[in-house]
DNA sequence: ACATATTCGGACACAAATGTCCTATTTTTT
DNA sequence: AAAAAATAGGACATTTGTGTCCGAATATGT
């Protein structure tokens, strides 16, 4: 459903979420390690998620990543994915086709609206913080 | 949310149907010119088609490809998704977490399941003679 | 000031999905 | 029998997604 990348970056937020609601800060090395990820790569899945705020980076001894506690209640799954893989996921016609769309639908398309649309709207309002909270005892599990 | 192959086999499957219908055997230069996809591409989704039965194919001058009214009727767009991409696309934790399971499911995993099962249960339950109707009057649309 | 620890970012490397080419095989027509 | 028209299938090529490496920039502690 969604791309590794995703994945990763979801998880990656979570966790970084768990350790900045128990006040700390988390380094990259740290965070690949808990949720089983490959270091380089995730470092550049979370430079986007810098970019655009989601999460905050500081450099040098004792930096890392954190997440304010704002972010953490306001941030979506969707928030994520549409920072990592772009907004055009949710766009594309089940077959394929490059003419459908609401006003030229294939002949599949009012049938898998709903669908898609509980879809987005389950990923819109699924916040990060009820993600965490989903979590919290048993920290080992995002891997 | 399928991949090309899949969108080129459902699309091309459709067409083949459509073909059929009219009393019709379809080659695969036509076939790959009305659903706008590459026709040595095609020909290998084509293939994997014909060996789960899904469709026929004859050679030599006057062949091509044909599907069974039979299939027109029973095959679901699933089935074409199973025969392309594998079993394995229902599967996949939203988190991509390996351990994720009904016994032991991820923070988001139950709310996730319900949109999941009813994609599968459209996919399952939309025929292609369903599709092929729906565009019976307007051909051009397979692009 | 210097050494150290960390993220940033560009360039490269590998793997999987997508797409192409060429030959073999089969069937029909002449 | 030979030529032509079609699918079958292996090998190769390209593109995209995933992953690695290394030096630059930046912040902290000594």
């Amino acid at each position: 459903m969604l791309s590794k990348t995703c994945e990763y970056g979801i998880r990656a937020t979570i966790f970084i979420a768990l350790q900045s609601l128990m006040g700390m800060r988390t380094s990259l090395k740290y965070i690949a390690e808990e949720i089983d990820s490959p270091e380089a790569f995730t470092a550049k899945i979370l430079q986007k998620l810098v970019r655009v705020k989601i999460i905050e980076s500081s450099k040098g001894v004792n930096g890392g990543f954190n997440m304010a506690s704002d972010r953490i209640k306001s941030t979506s799954v969707l928030d994520i994915v549409y920072a990592i893989d772009g907004y055009d996921i949710c766009n594309r016609c089940v077959l394929g086709l490059s003419q459908c769309s609401s006003n030229n639908p294939c002949s599949v398309h009012h049938k898998f609206r709903p669908v898609r649309e509980d879809l987005i709207a389950l990923m819109n309002k699924t916040t990060v913080e009820e993600m965490a909270l989903g979590i919290k005892d048993k920290l080992a599990i995002l891997r």
